[in-house]
DNA sequence: CGAAACGCTGGTCAACTTGCCCAGGAGGAG
DNA sequence: CTCCTCCTGGGCAAGTTGACCAGCGTTTCG
């Protein structure tokens, strides 16, 4: 990861349409470099995919909610991958994660509106292994999701 | 947002590099169909952009947390905005939100390792206007972020 | 009912890009 | 010094793209 790398991620982030031989004019390399470029980039995991981003909120879904949910001790084990499993179920999940505290998992979910909200809140509260729950409605987006500028700081070094 | 949409999108999330010509002929429809409702799609919002997703953990921040900050109330109004610009000059950190509660903000920042974390929350908490901040760790990931069952869903009707 | 609008088909065309190959040069490591 | 890795610049066949077109079935609306 080094500040071509930079250059080339920057590059596709920015216009993902171009595709090799463009982008081997723009960064004045030659086409083969950014071939293997990419395909290191892809082997080293750092580029997970190219798939489209899709907007929940174009889908019809524009209300984001995170759940806060308490998961039941047990001592057998596996309460939270069943748990997991509950709730990969749900379409309106789109996060779920352990964290720290008292066996808790954060869950973030979108719904149509503050009403159906409720439903997929319903919805995902329908396990027996959920103890307890808070719930807080994401209200306006300030910074949004990216790792460009992360990306951009590692490969200008340290 | 029909049947075909939802066939659309499973396709190229599932294979990004195929093109539009090899995605009309798995589908059994026309090329051009195809290119029409890629536009549509994109005109729409649904499909935001074609970036190459990338990886913090790839990048060397494997530790992800969470962190609830409180904004002290201010009067003179922007004090949320002040804040966010602050935010988004840290690269480590990937999204914040606003989020109900007494004027609260929610930030996901990610670290090389525990120890880069607390530079990493010391870096977000240099502004005057924060008056208090909590943080959780994520431990594990149970469900990935995802918007396809989503779309899914959404595509294959109520 | 009839007409217009819309979306899909299946075809053409030139221009471009891709994947793959190669030899050669520059720079660092042993 | 020599090996090794990376980058360059080139060439090739095959494939893809974007832009068209006419035709046709369905839906919408006056």
């Amino acid at each position: 990861m080094d500040e071509l790398d930079g250059r080339l991620i920057d590059l596709f982030s920015a216009d993902p349409r171009i595709g090799v031989l463009e982008a081997s004019r723009r960064l004045g390399v030659a086409r083969g470099t950014v071939q293997a470029r990419l395909d290191k980039l892809a082997a080293t995991g750092v580029v997970t995919g190219w798939g489209p981003d899709l907007s929940p909120a174009a889908l019809g879904h524009p209300v984001t909610a995170f759940l806060t949910l308490e998961i039941r001790q047990e001592t057998s084990g596996g309460g939270h991958d069943a748990v997991a499993q509950h709730l990969a179920a749900i379409p309106e999940v789109l996060e779920a994660h352990t964290i720290t505290g008292a066996g808790d998992l954060w869950v973030r979910v979108v719904a149509r509106s503050n009403a159906d909200l409720q439903r997929v809140i319903d919805h995902v509260l329908d396990d027996a292994r959920i103890v307890r729950s808070s719930t807080v409605i994401a209200l306006a987006t300030q910074v949004p999701y990216r790792v460009l500028p992360l990306a951009r700081a590692v490969a200008d070094g340290p």
